[in-house]
Parts: structure tokens; sequence; C-alpha cells
DNA sequence: TTGAAAGCGCTAACAT
DNA sequence: ATGTTAGCGCTTTCAA
């Protein structure tokens, strides 16, 4: 292993000097920077990092928390975060909770004084116990209501009432006039945000009559379940709660003879990569989950950065986007 | 911060105690060791971890580099990697290299001395690179030869070549004699093997004519682009390289009116969850990839765990499973 | 069975 | 601008 010795003796200069060439560069004259650069390359010095760690009291790694790392709205959401904490020399611990509360509760403990700050995406806990888990935590909550019930953490969620919106209004401009809505898990926070979005943009619509059809697993067998009871009222359109409750619809609709779109419209949300999988391919609306991850990190990195510890915590919206695949068109009256 | 020092302090210990009784319970006193303990859960003290690799040389983390997080397959590796590696108390890093064979050799090199072990999936670094990049580490390999040029490390693959041979032998056994099979990227390990194993099959049995249909990009996209060609040679049935490229034939297929499995069979390979999505559902032959993950995380432990450098190293195979869906079916003359 | 003490590699305060 | 040195929290000899 090679140390900052071995790089003090080849450059012949003080294990201080390499370590402020590292750290502080413009603190070292030049011609010894030099010299200690072309040691520490030659050497291909790394610096050790549980030294480091122990000295300074952070380690240079951050933690991402998810519930599900095969959810392809998670898997894009890590993969954003991997590349941008990557980009600023941080490393990235992934954990999946397995959808489990606990799970995410003792982890979080665990990790508390391994890592510099943490990222919790859609948390399972109750707010009392997320309060507590990130007690004296640096720490961006994604896909949470800022005022959590004392924790003061950057936030940054997706505005999902103006996707439930957009979805609304681009049924509407084909000309749908009967749009049912296959609604996600009663208790999450998305599912309340998009059913008023979609509430609010069919209320304010001349003549459009919003059929609800209840709660479903956010899965492709939410959706098989749901299917048949989706077109009860005989919708011309319908949107999903997620993208993979829109294929599990699809999928039980296409077995007994409906045609998407020529019978019947759908429209998914979170625009994740199984989107493009179906056919027809599906028009989702969300936001760039990649840009989201991103995001997140930039947030964390920034409040570790700035040492001091602030009262006030940013909250930042991301606007979701419509893509229009093959999924919509106008209902079969008006051809 | 709780520290030896608090935890020794409430017990009435000396620091070498409380780290003794945590590391090597039997060298202590079994009253001693009630007394620590007790205070170790009242304090809920954790050892940090840094000060802890400093001094042991070894960091209690170990790294899963793959080549895409987004991707359902290393997806469900990675969900099996991450649950056991949290059963035997190491942490996991896993590194998404994005495809870059150039990527993956600095991440490689960067995590070197903060790791205790890697596992490189489906590594896209040719054997020279490769048997440099792990030179003196610990290592497993998910997805390559044992014979890779000079690296001695524990091997973890899936028997593609069984798995070719029971998508042939389940077309031939609904009736089907005229087999196409379209490819993946020609380099790829899986690919080869998936080919040699169809071509076998298809030769060691009555009347099957092995309709060849090139390399096509292993995901959707790939499988829009081969729709066309695999039909070309009227076959029955078609093997897909996996089940991105089979979800990719299918979806155009669809728009052209052709239906799955009345008109032509499909089979996909991987047994990824988007197996579950398309409708029909797909049928596909692949290994239990969470038990994938597991596996290399145990062999890796082992290495780790048993200090001494070995000379041989373990080769373990997964023997694929078919899983028949609603894909495949008697060709349409036998009805 | 337990304790004292050295030291892992690095950083930062302080001294020159 | 550079060097000396203390010490981060823990593990592990060595001695008692």
């Amino acid at each position: 292993m090679v140390t900052v010795h071995d790089v003090a003796a080849r450059s012949g200069v003080s294990i201080a000097t390499v370590s402020r060439t590292l750290r502080e560069p413009h603190r070292v004259a030049e011609d010894t920077r030099d010299r200690v650069l072309a040691a520490v390359r030659e050497l291909d010095y790394r610096p050790n990092r549980a030294a480091s760690s122990l000295r300074r009291g952070r380690t240079g790694v951050i933690a991402l928390v998810v519930p599900d790392i095969e959810n392809p709205y998670f898997a894009s959401l890590i993969k954003g975060a991997q590349a941008s904490s990557r980009a600023r020399g941080y490393g990235l611990v992934v954990i999946d909770t397995t959808e489990q509360a606990d799970v995410e509760a003792e982890e979080v403990a665990a990790l508390r004084s391994q890592i510099d700050g943490i990222i919790l995406a859609s948390s399972r806990l109750p707010d009392a116990r997320l309060a507590e888990a990130v007690a004296g935590l640096r720490c961006v909550l994604i896909n949470r209501d800022p005022a959590a019930a004392g924790v003061v953490a950057p936030t940054v969620t997706i505005d999902e009432r103006s996707g439930g919106n957009d979805a609304v209004r681009h049924l509407y401009g084909q000309g749908h006039r009967r749009i049912a809505y296959v609604g996600g898990p009663a208790r999450s926070w998305s599912q309340s945000r998009r059913l008023e979005g979609i509430r609010n943009a069919a209320a304010s619509l001349e003549g459009v009559a919003l059929l609800e059809v209840g709660s479903f697993a956010p899965d492709a067998d939410g959706g098989r379940a749901a299917a048949e009871l989706a077109l009860a009222d005989r919708p011309t359109a319908v949107i999903a709660y997620n993208d993979l409750v829109a294929l599990g619809l699809l999928a039980r609709w296409s077995e007994r003879g409906l045609r998407v779109p020529e019978d019947i419209s759908l429209v998914g949300f979170d625009n994740t990569f199984v989107a493009e999988l179906s056919s027809p391919r599906l028009t989702s609306v969300g936001a760039d989950l990649r840009a989201f991850g991103e995001l997140a990190v930039e947030l964390l990195l920034e409040r570790i950065d700035s040492r001091e510890t602030v009262d006030e915590a940013p909250h930042r919206v991301l606007t979701p986007r419509l893509v229009v695949r093959d999924s919509t068109a106008a209902p079969r009256g008006l051809h």
C-alpha cells in the first residue's frame, strides 16, 4: 500500500505537504506541487479513505435509501444519483429496504455515523419515525412533504397535481369526455396529489365525467385486477396510477380483445422505460427521473459543504412532462 | 458520537474489553460481557467503521460493478447481492459503469484500497485489462469464463447452453419445426453460448430448421429492428436473445397484426420481471437472478474470510429454468 | 480474564 | 511555504 510517506520520500517533502497538495493545492508553491503530483502519479497513490475519514470526521460517502431497486422508477433515480455523486467525488451507497419501514429505520440508524448525508426516496416511515430517524443527520427527502413533522430538510418533489392535470387535458383535447382513473395505494403521497390534479382538471373542463375506479397495488398485477372494473362505467379513456398499472390494464384488455387506442385510450404515470416496452407504447406523464436523482444529490452536497446548519431548507419541485406515444387517440365516436 | 470510551466508562471496564466483547465474545467473562453489552445497548453504541477499517486493514465493504443499473437483469442481481451482504454484515456499494469499459477500469482502480473485495458482473473489459484491473484484489466474476487470461477468481455463470437447449426443446415439443433465433451482440459471452445450445438442440432433433437472424442490440429497439427480418424465412416460432428483444419483436408484430402465440410463438431469455408485463406474458428461460447475486456474494465473502490466497478458484454454474407463459403454443397447422 | 499502550494513515493546528 | 506533531476511534499485542 502506497502512503503519504512514500510520496513524501519520493518528492523530497514532508507528509504534510503531500496532504496539502492534494487538499489545498493553492497553499503550495507551484514547483513543489508539480513534484508531489508527479510522485503521486508515478506511485499511483490513492489516499486511504478510512484514515482520511477518521481524521476529518467526514467519510466522502452518501447514502440513497429506496424501497425497491427493481422498481424502474427507483432504478432511474439511482442511475442519476450515481452519476452525479461520482462526478462530485462522493461515493454512493444504495440501500434497498424491500418496502419495509423497519428495515428502513434500522439501516438509517446503522449508517448514521458512516456517512456524510443521506437521501430518503419515498420513505415508508410515518412522520414521527422519519423525524426520529434523521434527527441530526444531513438529509434530503424525495417525494415527501417539506412540512413532514419536525424535519428540516431539503425536499425535492414532483408536481404531481400538474401531472394529473396534463393527463386529463391531453385526453380532453383529443375529444374524450368520459375519463376513468385507476388509483394507486390510498395512503400514497403521489396518489393523493395525482388524484387532486385529475379532479381539478376534470372539474374545470366542460362536460367531463371523471370515473374513479378505486385503489390498486402499484404494479402490473394491480392493473390486471382493475381491468374489468375500469371499464364498468364505459370510459373512452383511462388514466392509470403508474406505468406498471397501465401495462397490467393493457395486458388484460388485450386478452379480452379490447384494442388500445382504437377502443380505449390509456395514459400512464412516471414515464419509466417500461412505457417504451409495450405495444402500443404508452403515453405517460412524468419527470426526468435521472435529473430527479441528480438534483437530490446536489442539494445534499450543498448542505454538506456549507457546514453551517441552516434553519430553512430549500424545496424544489420538478414539473412533469406528458410524453405522447401510441396509447392515446381520439375516441371512436369522433372518427 | 458514542465511542468505546463511553461504553467502557459506563460498564466499568477498559476500552480493550469493550472491543473484545464485540469482536471475540468468548474471550470475555460472562458477567463482564453482559455488562458491556447492556451498556452498548443503552448507549446505542455503533463502532466507527473508519477507525475499525484503519486499524484492521479491512473495510467491511464489498463492491458490485454492473454495466447498467436500469437493466432489469442487473437490478435483480443487485437485489440479491444486497440482501445477502446485508445479512452477513457487509456493506455493499454498487457501481454503474454505464456500459463503458474505461469507467469500469477507473472505478475498480479507485475502489481498490477502500474495499475488501469486488464482484464484477458482465465485465466489459477484455481479458488482459480485466486481469490487470483485479490483480491482487479479492474478486468474483459473474458471467465470465473462469479461464479469463491470468485471473484466478471464483466464477459464477449460468449454463446458457442448457438454456438454449431448453428453449428449442420446448418449442419442438409443441410441434414447431421452423425456429428462428434473433441474436444479441456478436461478441457477447451469453450470446455465443445461447446460440451454441440452440444449434446443438436443433441439430439433434428430427427435422428442425434453425433460422439464424443475425445480431441485434440487446434491448427493445433491437427487437423492433429485427421484427421483419425474423419473419423472412417463415418460422413458426422465434427465440429472442433476451426478454427486452422479445418485447420489441412483440410490439412491432402486434402493430402489423401478427398475433402471439396464435400466429407465431415467442421465447425470451433471462426471465426478468418484464416477461410478466407484456401481453401475452412471455415464456422465458433464465436462472433465478437474485440467487445469482446472493451466490456471488457468498463466494466472495468465503474468499475474504479464509485469508489464505488460494491458487484454485471454485467455478459455480447455475442451471436456468424455462418458465412457460402465454407466448408459446402449438403452431397453427396443428390446430 | 483484563488492562495499558502502540499505532493504523491521514489532516490540521501550530511552529518555523 | 513548509515541517513537526498530536490525535481521530479502534484493535491487538504484550504484560499483569
